[in-house]
RNA sequence: GGUGGGGUGGCCGAGAGGCGAGGCAGCGGCCUGCAAAGCCGUUUACGCGGGUUCGAAUCCCGUCCCCACCUCCA
């Protein structure tokens, strides 16, 4: 396997660091609002990544944080207490800033699963990591490549000009960087310094902060992901992944952070490519934004998980008007071969293994986009099976269909069906092939009307027929 | 100003020196009682200008344009 590496700015190749295992960590969300369509591209690319590395025989750790305290967090807790403030359909009143956390947190959790992205081995939360992270400003401090502030604000910063390795991940150099026009020296030495700490204000809540050797105060945004990486995956690990705007400051300065405090850390960065709206990124000031939520209200759970996951992940993936629909054809089309391939099979069949073009595709820094040329193409020679009656070799390409479905992730993520209650399910079977049973009588005896009346009926009530050289089959309308 | 990634047929989207990936839409055909599904076909697509080469979307030079990050961001 072969991967592009954003700190060597190059594929290459993959080994694992203890045979037979992978490492992964990528960057969850903030959860102070509900997820945006970013958020689960993100984690469908890195879903897609574990799927694959499990394919390949490894086991795989994935952690994913949760960014459960933040300035926005606390603002928007601050905010819901505020004289005049009106509810929304996601903004309730009058709640606790950890409330707030763990209300979006769920909403997150949920938009995953619907999406199919399998659950981490782990989602630690930064507030739960307090002493690891306090060790990990203690070492850096003590290395030298951390500060108090020089005011007495109680904050604690990275010392940048300390550590020469400072803007490696993503080949800048600090004299280079834009000059922050808004850059708040707070006692820094360099206005680039980061927090690691920040002394609490008195205008945070009291449950806001916790005790700290360099007095109360709470968690700096990146320091969370050094200390939790570093808990669960080790001192050095295999993967971490994120989005392409976490690179800098996010990712540059969790580097600095673990290697000035004498970890490896991760061997490789793997970053997502931006969600954007007909050509432009996805902004809240710019009102072009589309939810997951409302994604799903568009087409079925799958057919999203395709839109989302069907580009290269490092590409851009531009959502317009038109695209669910696209994808929903694609999707049917798959769909349809797996129907009649069991139809015809008279069994479910199961997964077998993935066509070699297949894997030297997904080998190839996970190539999706021709993954799906291979799937696209077994799904044509199935149907060429089908329509010769060619049960063996229709079954040959089912079993290879559902195994590449399954790495991508689109077998498990829900379809409309005929609902939940097997009862009525049945009812439901029995009644249309009633139906079917009439039809097929009145074709034998050429009476055409009354088959196409039936037919009606049955399109009216959402049941779609189909004849075929194996007779009728019929499907639920999506 | 710095850093990284791009410009491919009506649309989406791979490829990276030599048989026109794949999907969607359209058109034509086959199959079908009709339909649906499916199958087959659809004849210089590679931002622009030069160059290297027997041969370039792919390499080189120049040029134009787009996007992201440098501030919280998946």
């Amino acid at each position: 396997m072969r991967f592009y590496d954003t700190r060597q700015a190059k594929v290459r190749d993959f080994t694992p660091l203890v045979p037979g295992r992978a490492g992964l960590y990528y960057c969850g969300a903030t959860v102070q609002g509900m997820p945006h369509v970013g958020h689960v591209r993100s984690a469908i690319a890195f879903d897609i990544l574990t799927r694959w590395l499990e394919y390949r025989g490894l086991a795989v750790t994935v952690v994913r944080n949760v960014t459960d305290i933040d300035d926005k967090i606390l603002e928007k807790s601050a905010a819901s207490f505020a004289e005049g403030f009106e509810p929304g359909e996601h903004d309730r009143g009058r709640e606790e800033w950890f409330a707030l956390a763990y209300r979006f947190e769920q909403e997150f959790l949920r938009a995953y699963d619907t999406l199919g992205v399998k659950r981490p081995a782990y989602e630690p939360r930064a507030t739960g990591h307090i002493p690891e992270m306090h060790e990990l400003i203690a070492d850096l401090v003590e290395r030298g490549h951390a500060y108090p502030a020089l005011d007495d604000s109680g904050d604690v910063y990275f010392d940048v000009r300390s550590w020469d390795g400072y803007g490696s991940l993503t080949r800048q150099k600090v004299d280079d960087l834009q000059d922050a026009p808004d850059a708040d020296p707070r006692g820094k030495r360099d206005p680039r310094d980061f927090a690691l700490w920040k002394g609490s204000k008195p205008s945070d809540p009291a449950g806001a902060s916790w005790p700290s050797p360099w007095g109360r105060g709470r968690p700096g945004w990146h320091l969370e992901c050094s200390a939790m990486a570093g808990k669960y995956l080790g001192s050095a690990f295999d993967i971490h992944g994120g989005g392409l705007d976490l690179r800098f400051p996010h990712h540059e300065n969790e580097l600095a952070q673990s290697t000035a405090a004498g970890h490896d850390f991760a061997n490789f960065w793997m970053h997502n490519g931006m969600v954007t709206y007909e050509g432009e990124k996805m902004s809240k000031s710019i009102g072009n934004t589309i939810s997951p939520a409302e994604m799903l209200g568009l087409a079925p759970a799958r057919v999203v998980r395709y839109f989302l996951g069907q580009a290269h992940y490092r590409s851009q993936l531009d959502y317009k008007p038109t695209s669910l629909e696209e994808a929903a054809a694609a999707v049917e089309r798959i769909d349809t071969f797996v129907r009649n391939a069991r139809a015809l099979t008279g069994h479910d069949g199961a997964a077998t293994g993935v066509p070699g073009a297949f894997g030297a595709a997904m080998d190839d820094d996970l190539n999706v986009p021709q993954a799906l040329a291979v799937l696209h193409e077994t799904v044509r020679s199935g149907n060429t099976a089908l329509a010769a009656s060619d049960a063996g070799r229709a079954a040959e390409a089912l079993g290879e269909v559902l195994a590449m479905t399954a790495v991508l992730g689109l077998d498990t993520v829900g379809t409309a069906g005929p609902g939940g209650d097997p009862a009525a399910a049945a009812a439901l079977e029995s009644l249309v092939a009633a139906q079917l049973e009439a039809r097929a009588a009145a074709r034998a005896s050429r009476d055409w009307a009354a088959a196409d009346a039936i037919r009606d009926s049955l399109a009216a009530a959402g049941v779609v027929v189909e004849d075929s050289a194996d007779g009728a089959r019929w499907t639920l309308e999506p």
